[in-house]
DNA sequence: GTATTTTTTTGAACGTGTTCAAAAAAAGAA
DNA sequence: TTCTTTTTTTGAACACGTTCAAAAAAATAC
């Protein structure tokens, strides 16, 4: 209907002033987060971000929606982080709940530092009106992504899984990958080793249950797990759009 | 050392007086849920819960240290209705896991009303530093009597478990719970439908599991349970100070 | 009754997340 | 260069949770 006459080098534009762009949000980015980890996430205000940064506060929220958006850039980040190490993930051992251990691990070391703030993304993740829960349709990939990880640790095992369980496994185990972090959230232990002892108790557990999963005595149980997912599994059938980088 | 002269009827003064105050607190308690409730937590504000109440806002905050007391003084009573309801839950059947169905029917029920801002307890639970998540030390005895509901469930109940396992069993139910809440805040369905249908779809499971618990062939797997719970777990030796009303 | 102490309420203020119209800076077109 | 358009920044403002000193009201003491 109106003018598309200078909407052809728009790409052009953009991919010139991405740079600058990109390195004010950058920028911002690494001041929020040193300051959060410094002094939490309450306790920094979106002034003293852009403050540190050398920008009003407007100027904050010109590139980033809002304070939680800074997390939310962290997690994605992270997310990131984690597709890169899981060669070397997989690399540790052939056992596949060692790669399970390898994994949280990881995740936990990622978070180490941050734990100030990380509580952040759970409160977001249990409002339901939240842009960036991850049960929020417009998170629908970036979960997807999370559970895709552990799609991609079973498939590269050996571990023999029933049929009809095994396309729900991965959420599963993101749930677990949940409860863990819920608990390392609240872990007061010295560097969270109350945690670490978590993951290596519940690890003997996971592999009685899936040892159990085959056999006939457990019959009742698999069908009714199976079922139960069925039903209600978030799974995407849809592969996320980021093909191993 | 000073002044111990008027202190001793502070007990006949506070007795008279409880009253007009606690049916001040109970006015702006009232309207507040009123307002939470059609406006939502976030829209509703402490100005219009004052105003509604006839009061000025600092005055809602000599009763209610914060916003959010007002959601856990909701919780309180909640619980407490819980506790009343737990003789008539008893009564619909001797089943154990007919009674934990309609024992989070009830909740479920309880809460419909107020899905609005529900929401708000789980994300004080989430946060370690708040001081009312239930993992918070000073929230002790309140979450301890939630999960004495479950105690007194099985307690009443014929089912046969494990000695080693039967102390932790209501840790794991209440942690049952608490994921069977957290769908159902995310449960888009009307009427929540889909919740009630994964309440039916998961009490099966946990039938299994309990039925499991005790053969053979489940033995490691209940003993790494057992294990992981004798560290972990959050059960409260001291029994709550509610005395069955 | 009056004086004293305690409880409750007020209203102004503060800090913080966030918005927005307008200014400045940068980029592009001529 | 100079004019036009787009991107970025500013600074003032708003709304809301919360605090607090001082006022008002209520209770108690005498």
């Amino acid at each position: 209907m109106s003018a598309t006459g200078p909407a052809k080098n728009r790409r052009e534009i953009s991919q010139k002033h991405t740079r600058k762009r990109e390195q004010t949000r950058a920028l911002i980015y690494q001041q929020a987060l040193r300051l959060f980890q410094r002094d939490g996430f309450e306790n920094t205000t979106m002034r003293s971000i852009a403050k540190a940064t050398g920008l009003s506060a407007g100027a904050a929220y010109y590139h980033f929606a809002s304070k939680e958006d800074i997390v939310i850039e962290f997690y994605r980040q992270s997310e990131i982080a984690v597709r890169a190490e899981l060669p070397r993930i997989c690399a540790t051992s052939t056992d596949f709940f060692d790669r399970l251990t390898a994994l949280l691990e990881f995740r936990l070391k990622q978070f180490q530092t941050h734990r100030k703030f990380v509580s952040v993304l759970f409160q977001n993740a249990v409002a339901p009106e939240s842009r960036t829960s991850p049960f929020h349709p417009e998170m629908r990939t970036l979960r997807a992504e999370a559970v895709d990880v552990f799609a991609r640790l079973i498939e590269d095992s050996r571990m023999k899984i029933l049929p009809e369980l095994r396309p729900h496994c991965a959420d599963l185990l993101w749930l677990y990958q949940l409860g863990i972090l819920l608990f390392w959230l609240h872990d007061a232990s010295a560097r969270q080793k109350s945690t670490r002892r978590l993951l290596a108790l519940s690890m003997p557990v996971l592999r009685q249950l899936f040892r159990l999963q085959r056999l006939p005595f457990a019959r009742g149980l698999t069908r009714g797990v199976v079922d139960l997912l069925t039903e209600f599994s978030f799974a995407t059938p849809v592969r996320p759009n980021v093909p191993a980088t």
